[in-house]
DNA sequence: GACTGGCACTCGCGTCAGGTGAGTGCCAAT
DNA sequence: ATTGGCACTCACCTGACGCGAGTGCCAGTC
């Protein structure tokens, strides 16, 4: 009973300040929500959520402010992930449903998601190691160089070119295609390495130079920097609340410039069902200790093969947003089971 | 004589500004800058000066202010471009040549400029309709779907799913591919209309359904679109000297989120050689009237095509943005060749 | 024992007045 | 044409002051 009350302030002092962005006080708070009590019980409710940790004031005589405890608790136990209204979704279908290829998926994505969290978008492609190959194409540029051209189920596309030493004939080329496209078609990625182990022993000496140097630009291609790839959307929204806050946005804008800071952002996501949240320190991040990130993961079926989220000032609408997210994820996981 | 000085005065004026960012008074100019005159007499150049809309004051008892115009004279008359270190052109193209494909040589560009002029970077993709087609592919996904890869002699990759109405046999699809080949291999992208006009026509009627399909998609994906891709980097820098500013940074982040808005920053570069320098309230955009914009044109050989560029304050450093943008779209246009 | 009203206390914030100084425009002298 | 001198303007800093929101504590009530 008495444990209850102390949930509801929190959970009030939550959605006040988030909304306000101004502390909030005692007698603001039985003002708003019907607490059915005086303020001065509210004070001793508050001074015991303080005590706990989970509330702080920014000074003697102002109100009080969730820290990023408050925040954790009121994710994990008072607030559920509110849903989207059906218009929503259905712009988000249609949005998403018009898209052309994977690039055009990707950006649409990071747009709709900034647009509708009104906050920074982080979407992750489709990781290579975690999909299929679909088809290896080799195209000779010029008489000593070939193009590599790989496809994943995702509708990924990833090219590289290879140096020959000497001349590459035609017809071989043509002959290695056709081999590496038996030994590697609808293979997961990540037994790559597995399958071609002895395809350069496998094919006539005549072949075999060409055939190593593809066959090494393939793994690196596999292995390196495939799903490292994040793009990003609505950092505008940074500046929009940056102003009135004191919160500097530039370690924020610096550290989202860095990929390999997004991958970590986004790759740390441990449930593998549902939404993540990780409030203000508990980010792994230099420069975000004041920031949330959101995150969910999409698959193709039941794989799940990327993540994206959002990144936005702790004191986020948190059920808006992880209703957003995860909605998103969710069509962008359909969109790509249609291809 | 009296103009001459009236000139160093200005300059003066803007190289101060720019490196102290605080109105400069007639007493300071002399002290910092051997001019040889009592402060007096700069007091009256600098009435004439302002007479003439080169510059301004904030408020009544403060120094003056260099206003866009007087930016625009400093730059077309009064200072050069200041080319960059060997040490820095050495980074510059061993940062560079170790791209390993036209995205990585795009980003590394990107961040690269970023990086030395301490600006918001814009880089272009090479606009397929100003290069020649080098390849393309056609690749069965299922019976009913076509892949559609088409590669540029710049080294840029273009995909397009193709839905067909029936299914397709894979030796239609080979023999489509070898049409198309000797139809449109090596021809500039900007006279593919032409070249493709009679295809679907010269095609066995069995083929005509999919080849006027693809021939549609090839179109569509060559005239629209094509080089509407602009990466921009180095946003961090906006926050930099945005704190100190009054300069809302938010419209700035906003129209650069809207690759139309790149596009026609970095397309209506007048000039096709050397840099083109937009100051102020020469921008044709919204949001970025308190900013500049200098790009210069890259090409291959010595045909351009595309631009990059940086977006900063009007009171940026402009002789050494614009040497380190005209090295950079040098470097770039070397590496490109070699591919 | 839980809740409430009352009360003294704290302290950030906005306002205002006064002083300071950088910078200007003008003018008479050189 | 250039210069030194001088009165004037005005942004900015500082310290004082009052206001008010908010708190903690305590005695009283149900």
């Amino acid at each position: 009973m008495l444990e209850d009350r102390r949930l509801a302030v929190l959970r009030a002092i939550v959605e006040d300040y988030v909304s306000t962005h101004e502390p909030v006080g005692s007698k603001a708070l039985v003002e708003r929500h019907s607490l059915g009590v005086s303020p001065a019980t509210i004070r001793n409710d508050m001074a015991a959520l303080e005590d706990e940790g989970y509330i702080a004031q920014p000074h003697t005589s102002a109100g009080r402010v969730p820290t990023d405890l408050g925040y954790r608790l009121f994710v994990d136990r008072l607030s559920g992930v509110k849903p989207l209204s059906p218009a929503e979704r259905r712009a988000i279908h249609e949005f998403l449903d018009s898209a052309v290829d994977l690039d055009d998926v990707m950006i649409r994505t990071v747009r709709l998601l900034a647009q509708i969290t009104r906050q920074v978008a982080l979407v992750q492609y489709p990781s290579l190691t975690e999909s299929t190959v679909r088809h290896i194409e080799l195209i000779s540029l010029s008489p000593t160089r070939v193009m590599m051209v790989l496809i994943a189920n995702t509708g990924r596309v990833e090219q590289r070119v290879i140096e020959c030493s000497g001349p590459v004939d035609e017809s071989a080329l043509a002959d290695l295609r056709a081999r590496l496209l038996t030994a590697v078609m609808g293979h997961p990625s990540a037994q790559v390495d597995d399958t071609i182990a002895g395809f350069t022993e496998s094919c006539p000496p005549e072949l075999r130079p060409l055939a190593s140097a593809i066959v090494a630009t393939l793994l690196e291609a596999m292995t390196e920097r495939i799903d490292e790839r994040v793009i990003l959307g609505g950092t505008a929204h940074l500046a929009r609340y940056g102003e009135a806050f004191p919160l500097a946005i530039q370690p924020v804008l610096e550290a989202l410039e860095e990929q390999v800071v997004l991958l970590r952002l986004l790759g740390e996501a441990t449930m593998s069902t549902g939404v993540t949240v990780r409030i203000g320190h508990e980010n792994p991040v230099e420069g975000l200790e004041s920031t949330s990130v959101i995150t969910a993961r999409y698959g193709r079926g039941s794989k799940t093969v990327a993540s994206l989220g959002v990144v936005g000032p702790t004191h986020m609408d948190y059920p808006g947003t992880m209703g957003a997210v995860h909605a998103v994820a969710q069509y962008v996981s359909r969109i790509l089971d249609e291809q």
